[in-house]
DNA sequence: TATTGTTATACTCTATAACTATA
DNA sequence: TATAGTTATAGAGTATAACAATA
């Protein structure tokens, strides 16, 4: 079992003081922590992350292709093949011929892959609640609120 | 380049609102963008992130064991030995016989590992600040603040 | 010439397994 | 028996390069 892993478990030791104090460090065990729950919680659905966010995206933008879905995502358009290729192997979304270029394909959600995002965004949700417990409601607000400005600009 | 690494240089489109309400999204690409200048910030100075929290635990915290330090990173003892091996292979820290256990080395910065780590903290605290800018003072306190107690719970 | 999607390949990071030498 | 460190290896994740079809 990994380092990270155990410390998710709670079965780490105490926190060393000068990493703590830099903002990589906690960024990345912040990170760290919320996507091991995240994969866990996911993982019974089929799903891992990059492909709940994609199934996400199409549901909540529409259609789109492959290219505008990984700028969407910010990762490359052969992670994009990889990730549908997934979620098509797994009946969630089909490549349809797009109409107006004949290179492209048009990203459709089937009906099951509508069923399993509720399922997804549903666990999502409770996992970040969870991860979220040691905050205050608006303490929460304030966490999102800061960390959207910090990504936005 | 990478889609991230676009968006790191402010050449992306404007962020899917979809994904902008998911916690770990918002997450990754906080860590990403921050380790991004972080990486670029460090290379003049031959350290990788992890090379850098190794020489500051142990320059804050003396001298201990690859085991010890392992811990404190919250990494894996076989990563261990590779960052003390770029360490070592710069001469910024020494391996020394334990002098109570024969199987262990004590890890110990060198004055050159001194000298870098000054820079490198420096470097840092910049990248930090640079990263940190769109939000007022008191707003980064309160972002350390609920970052620490996230991971320390 | 440039772009969409694809494949093959490579790179980074980190872990697991098996080992040596101690404890 | 268990642990510190090491090596060899493997896996996840994601990128680069080269290519076919189309713009």
């Amino acid at each position: 079992m990994s380092e990270q892993a155990k410390q998710a478990e709670g079965k780490a030791s105490k926190d060393s003081s000068a990493l703590m104090e830099r903002l990589g460090y906690l960024l990345g065990q912040a990170h760290f922590m919320h996507r091991s729950l995240a994969d866990r919680a996911l993982r019974p659905l089929g799903l891992r992350p990059k492909e709940f966010g994609a199934l996400l995206i199409l549901v909540k933008e529409g259609p789109m292709s492959q290219r505008a879905l990984g700028e969407r995502q910010r990762v490359d358009r052969t992670t994009t093949v990889a990730v549908v290729d997934e979620l098509e192997g797994e009946d969630l979304v089909q490549r349809r011929p797009s109409a107006y270029d004949r290179r492209a394909h048009e990203l459709h959600v089937t009906r099951k892959g509508r069923r399993v995002l509720t399922k997804a965004l549903d666990v999502a949700l409770r996992v970040e609640e969870d991860f979220l417990r040691p905050l205050s409601s608006e303490e929460r607000r304030q966490f999102r609120k800061l960390l959207e400005r910090l990504i936005s600009s």
